[in-house]
DNA sequence: TTAATTAGTTAGCCTAACTAATTATTTATC
DNA sequence: GATAAATAATTAGTTAGGCTAACTAATTAA
Protein backbone atom coordinates (compact mmCIF):
# COMPACT_ATOMS: atom_id res chain seq x y z
CA UNK A 1 0.00 0.00 0.00
CA UNK A 2 2.99 2.64 -0.17
CA UNK A 3 2.23 3.35 -3.74
CA UNK A 4 -0.90 5.31 -2.25
CA UNK A 5 2.04 7.41 -0.65
CA UNK A 6 3.40 7.91 -3.32
CA UNK A 7 0.35 9.58 -5.39
CA UNK A 8 -0.47 11.36 -2.86
CA UNK A 9 3.02 13.25 -2.84
CA UNK A 10 3.03 12.96 -6.41
CA UNK A 11 -0.03 15.22 -6.30
CA UNK A 12 1.01 17.70 -3.48
CA UNK A 13 4.02 18.54 -5.04
CA UNK A 14 2.62 19.45 -9.02
CA UNK A 15 0.65 22.09 -8.02
CA UNK A 16 3.61 24.28 -6.61
CA UNK A 17 6.06 23.25 -8.94
CA UNK A 18 3.96 24.05 -12.15
CA UNK A 19 3.01 27.43 -10.82
CA UNK A 20 6.63 27.98 -9.98
CA UNK A 21 7.26 27.12 -13.16
CA UNK A 22 5.09 28.92 -15.06
CA UNK A 23 5.93 32.42 -12.99
CA UNK A 24 9.63 31.75 -14.50
CA UNK A 25 8.46 31.19 -17.67
CA UNK A 26 5.95 34.16 -17.96
CA UNK A 27 9.27 36.67 -17.81
CA UNK A 28 8.93 35.37 -21.57
CA UNK A 29 5.43 35.20 -22.28
CA UNK A 30 6.28 31.67 -22.12
CA UNK A 31 4.14 28.71 -20.29
CA UNK A 32 5.19 25.21 -19.45
CA UNK A 33 3.06 22.96 -22.35
CA UNK A 34 5.53 25.63 -24.78
CA UNK A 35 8.19 25.38 -22.92
CA UNK A 36 8.54 21.51 -23.46
CA UNK A 37 7.99 22.31 -27.26
CA UNK A 38 10.62 24.82 -27.79
CA UNK A 39 12.82 22.26 -25.50
CA UNK A 40 12.14 19.04 -27.27
CA UNK A 41 12.95 21.39 -30.96
CA UNK A 42 15.95 22.13 -29.62
CA UNK A 43 17.15 18.38 -28.51
CA UNK A 44 15.79 16.65 -30.64
CA UNK A 45 15.63 19.17 -34.05
CA UNK A 46 12.23 19.88 -36.11
CA UNK A 47 9.35 18.19 -35.98
CA UNK A 48 5.98 18.06 -37.51
CA UNK A 49 2.85 18.73 -35.89
CA UNK A 50 1.82 14.40 -35.63
CA UNK A 51 5.20 13.71 -33.96
CA UNK A 52 5.20 16.90 -31.45
CA UNK A 53 1.72 15.24 -30.48
CA UNK A 54 2.95 11.94 -29.84
CA UNK A 55 5.99 13.03 -27.75
CA UNK A 56 3.17 14.76 -25.41
CA UNK A 57 0.87 12.41 -25.61
CA UNK A 58 -1.75 15.27 -26.37
CA UNK A 59 -3.65 15.35 -29.43
CA UNK A 60 -3.16 17.02 -32.97
CA UNK A 61 -5.35 20.27 -32.26
CA UNK A 62 -3.84 20.63 -28.78
CA UNK A 63 -0.39 20.25 -30.67
CA UNK A 64 -1.44 22.50 -33.35
CA UNK A 65 -2.42 25.02 -31.29
CA UNK A 66 0.54 25.33 -28.53
CA UNK A 67 3.26 25.56 -32.04
CA UNK A 68 0.40 28.38 -33.36
CA UNK A 69 0.75 30.96 -29.92
CA UNK A 70 5.23 30.15 -30.28
CA UNK A 71 5.10 30.95 -34.11
CA UNK A 72 2.94 34.18 -32.95
CA UNK A 73 5.62 34.98 -30.28
CA UNK A 74 8.10 34.63 -32.86
CA UNK A 75 10.23 31.51 -31.37
CA UNK A 76 9.17 28.77 -33.66
CA UNK A 77 8.41 28.76 -37.62
CA UNK A 78 7.02 26.07 -40.02
CA UNK A 79 8.92 24.91 -43.50
CA UNK A 80 6.94 22.89 -46.06
CA UNK A 81 8.23 19.27 -46.04
CA UNK A 82 8.06 17.26 -48.96
CA UNK A 83 4.62 16.12 -48.50
CA UNK A 84 2.77 19.98 -48.80
CA UNK A 85 0.45 18.93 -46.00
CA UNK A 86 3.16 18.64 -43.47
CA UNK A 87 4.46 21.43 -40.97
CA UNK A 88 8.19 20.87 -40.01
CA UNK A 89 8.09 22.93 -37.16
CA UNK A 90 11.35 23.76 -36.42
CA UNK A 91 13.00 27.09 -33.90
CA UNK A 92 13.46 30.68 -35.00
CA UNK A 93 17.10 32.45 -34.57
CA UNK A 94 14.90 34.41 -32.03
CA UNK A 95 14.05 31.19 -30.46
CA UNK A 96 17.08 29.72 -29.95
CA UNK A 97 18.19 33.05 -28.58
CA UNK A 98 15.32 32.72 -26.07
CA UNK A 99 15.77 28.97 -25.19
CA UNK A 100 19.54 30.00 -24.19
CA UNK A 101 18.54 32.55 -22.00
CA UNK A 102 15.33 30.58 -20.25
CA UNK A 103 17.23 27.58 -20.46
CA UNK A 104 19.96 28.86 -17.74
CA UNK A 105 16.85 30.21 -15.41
CA UNK A 106 15.10 26.79 -15.27
CA UNK A 107 18.09 24.83 -15.00
CA UNK A 108 19.06 26.89 -11.87
CA UNK A 109 15.37 26.50 -10.87
CA UNK A 110 15.11 22.94 -11.26
CA UNK A 111 18.88 22.35 -9.41
CA UNK A 112 17.52 24.39 -7.01
CA UNK A 113 14.50 21.91 -5.98
CA UNK A 114 16.54 18.77 -5.99
CA UNK A 115 19.06 19.91 -3.61
CA UNK A 116 19.21 17.21 -1.16
CA UNK A 117 18.58 14.36 -3.50
CA UNK A 118 21.60 12.30 -4.27
CA UNK A 119 22.14 11.45 -8.13
CA UNK A 120 21.68 8.05 -7.21
CA UNK A 121 18.34 8.60 -5.69
CA UNK A 122 17.32 10.90 -8.70
CA UNK A 123 18.41 8.36 -10.72
CA UNK A 124 15.94 5.75 -9.35
CA UNK A 125 13.17 8.34 -9.10
CA UNK A 126 14.26 8.80 -13.34
CA UNK A 127 14.07 4.91 -13.59
CA UNK A 128 10.27 4.77 -11.30
CA UNK A 129 8.80 7.29 -13.55
CA UNK A 130 9.93 5.62 -16.55
CA UNK A 131 8.29 2.37 -15.49
CA UNK A 132 5.17 3.76 -14.09
CA UNK A 133 4.81 5.37 -17.69
CA UNK A 134 5.53 2.36 -19.21
CA UNK A 135 2.95 0.15 -17.59
CA UNK A 136 0.24 3.17 -17.98
CA UNK A 137 1.20 3.15 -22.10
CA UNK A 138 0.89 -0.91 -22.13
CA UNK B 1 22.69 17.90 -15.14
CA UNK B 2 20.75 14.34 -14.37
CA UNK B 3 17.75 16.47 -12.85
CA UNK B 4 16.82 18.14 -16.80
CA UNK B 5 16.19 13.64 -17.24
CA UNK B 6 14.12 13.88 -14.29
CA UNK B 7 11.70 16.08 -14.61
CA UNK B 8 11.46 15.19 -18.59
CA UNK B 9 10.00 11.89 -17.26
CA UNK B 10 7.89 13.73 -15.05
CA UNK B 11 6.06 15.53 -17.26
CA UNK B 12 6.17 12.60 -19.89
CA UNK B 13 4.01 10.42 -17.77
CA UNK B 14 1.69 13.21 -16.12
CA UNK B 15 -0.85 13.22 -19.02
CA UNK B 16 -1.01 9.51 -19.41
CA UNK B 17 -1.38 8.95 -16.10
CA UNK B 18 -4.04 11.69 -15.20
CA UNK B 19 -5.47 10.68 -18.35
CA UNK B 20 -6.23 6.79 -17.12
CA UNK B 21 -7.28 8.13 -13.56
CA UNK B 22 -9.94 10.61 -14.67
CA UNK B 23 -11.16 7.62 -16.96
CA UNK B 24 -11.33 5.40 -14.14
CA UNK B 25 -13.22 8.01 -11.77
CA UNK B 26 -15.31 9.07 -14.57
CA UNK B 27 -17.64 5.79 -13.96
CA UNK B 28 -18.89 7.98 -10.77
CA UNK B 29 -19.01 11.04 -12.29
CA UNK B 30 -15.59 12.45 -10.26
CA UNK B 31 -12.49 14.02 -11.45
CA UNK B 32 -9.05 13.84 -9.92
CA UNK B 33 -8.95 16.83 -7.94
CA UNK B 34 -12.74 15.78 -6.61
CA UNK B 35 -11.42 12.73 -5.89
CA UNK B 36 -8.36 14.30 -3.96
CA UNK B 37 -11.01 16.11 -1.79
CA UNK B 38 -12.84 13.03 -1.12
CA UNK B 39 -9.94 11.01 0.07
CA UNK B 40 -8.52 14.11 1.90
CA UNK B 41 -12.18 14.07 3.88
CA UNK B 42 -11.92 10.21 4.21
CA UNK B 43 -8.36 9.86 5.71
CA UNK B 44 -8.04 12.98 7.77
CA UNK B 45 -11.81 13.77 8.78
CA UNK B 46 -13.96 16.68 7.94
CA UNK B 47 -12.64 20.12 6.91
CA UNK B 48 -13.12 23.58 6.27
CA UNK B 49 -12.51 25.61 2.64
CA UNK B 50 -9.49 27.01 4.08
CA UNK B 51 -8.32 24.03 5.25
CA UNK B 52 -8.99 22.42 1.64
CA UNK B 53 -7.20 24.82 -0.14
CA UNK B 54 -4.27 24.88 2.16
CA UNK B 55 -3.90 21.22 1.93
CA UNK B 56 -3.75 21.44 -2.40
CA UNK B 57 -2.35 24.20 -2.68
CA UNK B 58 -4.81 26.29 -4.65
CA UNK B 59 -6.86 29.03 -3.83
CA UNK B 60 -10.10 29.36 -1.84
CA UNK B 61 -12.44 29.91 -4.78
CA UNK B 62 -11.59 26.73 -6.33
CA UNK B 63 -11.66 24.82 -3.00
CA UNK B 64 -14.83 25.90 -2.56
CA UNK B 65 -16.42 25.07 -6.18
CA UNK B 66 -14.65 22.02 -6.03
CA UNK B 67 -16.66 21.03 -3.15
CA UNK B 68 -19.72 22.53 -4.19
CA UNK B 69 -19.80 20.39 -7.29
CA UNK B 70 -19.14 16.77 -4.75
CA UNK B 71 -22.17 18.68 -3.09
CA UNK B 72 -24.17 18.57 -6.47
CA UNK B 73 -22.84 15.02 -6.51
CA UNK B 74 -24.15 14.40 -3.21
CA UNK B 75 -21.12 12.72 -2.40
CA UNK B 76 -20.41 15.76 0.62
CA UNK B 77 -21.99 17.93 3.12
CA UNK B 78 -21.55 20.96 4.85
CA UNK B 79 -22.34 21.58 8.43
CA UNK B 80 -22.07 24.66 9.96
CA UNK B 81 -19.12 25.17 13.08
CA UNK B 82 -19.20 27.76 15.92
CA UNK B 83 -17.93 30.83 13.75
CA UNK B 84 -21.13 31.05 11.68
CA UNK B 85 -19.42 31.99 8.57
CA UNK B 86 -17.16 28.17 8.49
CA UNK B 87 -18.59 25.66 6.57
CA UNK B 88 -17.36 22.36 7.81
CA UNK B 89 -17.31 19.66 4.82
CA UNK B 90 -17.74 16.06 5.33
CA UNK B 91 -18.41 12.88 3.21
CA UNK B 92 -22.47 11.85 2.96
CA UNK B 93 -23.10 8.26 3.80
CA UNK B 94 -23.30 8.09 0.27
CA UNK B 95 -20.02 9.95 -0.10
CA UNK B 96 -18.99 6.96 1.86
CA UNK B 97 -20.07 4.26 0.22
CA UNK B 98 -18.92 5.65 -3.52
CA UNK B 99 -15.37 5.93 -1.80
CA UNK B 100 -15.06 2.87 -0.77
CA UNK B 101 -15.79 1.40 -3.93
CA UNK B 102 -13.67 3.75 -6.19
CA UNK B 103 -10.99 3.60 -3.70
CA UNK B 104 -10.77 -0.50 -4.89
CA UNK B 105 -10.97 0.19 -8.32
CA UNK B 106 -8.10 3.38 -7.77
CA UNK B 107 -5.88 1.37 -5.80
CA UNK B 108 -6.16 -1.40 -8.38
CA UNK B 109 -4.91 0.99 -11.24
CA UNK B 110 -2.24 2.39 -8.90
CA UNK B 111 -0.72 -0.95 -7.76
CA UNK B 112 -0.64 -1.79 -11.19
CA UNK B 113 1.17 1.04 -12.64
CA UNK B 114 3.93 0.76 -9.93
CA UNK B 115 4.13 -3.07 -11.43
CA UNK B 116 8.13 -3.78 -11.32
CA UNK B 117 9.33 -1.27 -9.06
CA UNK B 118 10.85 -2.20 -5.29
CA UNK B 119 9.28 -0.52 -2.34
CA UNK B 120 12.56 0.51 -1.51
CA UNK B 121 12.73 2.32 -4.52
CA UNK B 122 8.67 3.36 -3.85
CA UNK B 123 10.18 4.97 -0.34
CA UNK B 124 12.93 6.77 -2.11
CA UNK B 125 10.70 8.21 -5.13
CA UNK B 126 7.96 9.49 -1.65
CA UNK B 127 11.17 10.64 -0.38
CA UNK B 128 12.59 12.98 -3.46
CA UNK B 129 9.02 14.01 -4.39
CA UNK B 130 9.06 15.38 -0.48
CA UNK B 131 12.16 16.90 -0.79
CA UNK B 132 11.11 18.60 -3.98
CA UNK B 133 7.59 19.66 -2.77
CA UNK B 134 9.91 21.15 0.49
CA UNK B 135 12.29 23.16 -1.78
CA UNK B 136 9.27 24.48 -3.73
CA UNK B 137 7.79 25.94 -0.81
CA UNK B 138 10.61 27.73 0.97
C1' DT C 1 -17.79 51.14 18.81
C1' DT C 2 -15.39 51.01 14.99
C1' DA C 3 -11.72 49.08 12.04
C1' DA C 4 -9.43 45.18 10.44
C1' DT C 5 -9.48 40.49 9.49
C1' DT C 6 -11.35 36.15 8.08
C1' DA C 7 -14.59 32.50 5.67
C1' DG C 8 -16.81 31.81 1.85
C1' DT C 9 -18.92 33.02 -2.70
C1' DT C 10 -19.66 35.19 -7.28
C1' DA C 11 -18.11 36.77 -11.64
C1' DG C 12 -15.07 36.66 -15.12
C1' DC C 13 -10.64 35.24 -16.97
C1' DC C 14 -6.97 31.88 -18.64
C1' DT C 15 -4.37 27.55 -19.83
C1' DA C 16 -4.44 23.27 -21.45
C1' DA C 17 -6.59 19.82 -22.71
C1' DC C 18 -10.63 17.31 -25.41
C1' DT C 19 -13.98 15.73 -29.59
C1' DA C 20 -16.18 16.29 -34.07
C1' DA C 21 -15.99 17.90 -38.45
C1' DT C 22 -13.47 19.97 -42.44
C1' DT C 23 -9.84 20.84 -46.06
C1' DA C 24 -5.96 19.52 -48.63
C1' DT C 25 -2.96 16.17 -50.02
C1' DT C 26 -1.07 11.62 -50.49
C1' DT C 27 -1.36 6.63 -50.88
C1' DA C 28 -3.63 2.40 -52.00
C1' DT C 29 -6.92 -0.26 -54.64
C1' DC C 30 -9.53 -1.72 -58.41
C1' DG D 1 -5.77 6.23 -64.27
C1' DA D 2 -9.74 7.01 -61.43
C1' DT D 3 -11.52 6.59 -57.20
C1' DA D 4 -11.49 5.35 -52.31
C1' DA D 5 -9.08 5.44 -48.05
C1' DA D 6 -5.86 7.42 -45.17
C1' DT D 7 -3.17 11.18 -43.31
C1' DA D 8 -1.65 16.19 -41.84
C1' DA D 9 -3.33 20.03 -40.12
C1' DT D 10 -6.91 23.21 -38.80
C1' DT D 11 -11.40 25.17 -37.10
C1' DA D 12 -15.14 25.32 -33.92
C1' DG D 13 -16.89 24.42 -29.73
C1' DT D 14 -16.50 22.24 -24.99
C1' DT D 15 -14.52 21.19 -20.45
C1' DA D 16 -11.57 20.80 -16.12
C1' DG D 17 -9.11 23.16 -13.18
C1' DG D 18 -6.89 26.69 -12.01
C1' DC D 19 -6.53 32.12 -11.20
C1' DT D 20 -7.71 37.30 -9.46
C1' DA D 21 -10.81 40.95 -8.00
C1' DA D 22 -14.53 42.24 -5.63
C1' DC D 23 -18.09 41.17 -2.59
C1' DT D 24 -21.06 39.72 1.87
C1' DA D 25 -21.32 38.14 6.43
C1' DA D 26 -19.30 37.24 10.71
C1' DT D 27 -15.60 37.59 14.02
C1' DT D 28 -11.70 39.73 16.38
C1' DA D 29 -8.76 43.56 17.70
C1' DA D 30 -7.96 48.45 18.69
Amino acid sequence: MIYRELFKEYHAMHRPYMNMLNELLSKHQLFSSQWGIMRTLKLEGPKNIVEIASIFYIEKPSASNLVRKLAELGYVEAVQGKDKREKIIRLTQQGETVFTEVSETIDAFLSSIVEGISEEDQRTVISALETIRKNLLK
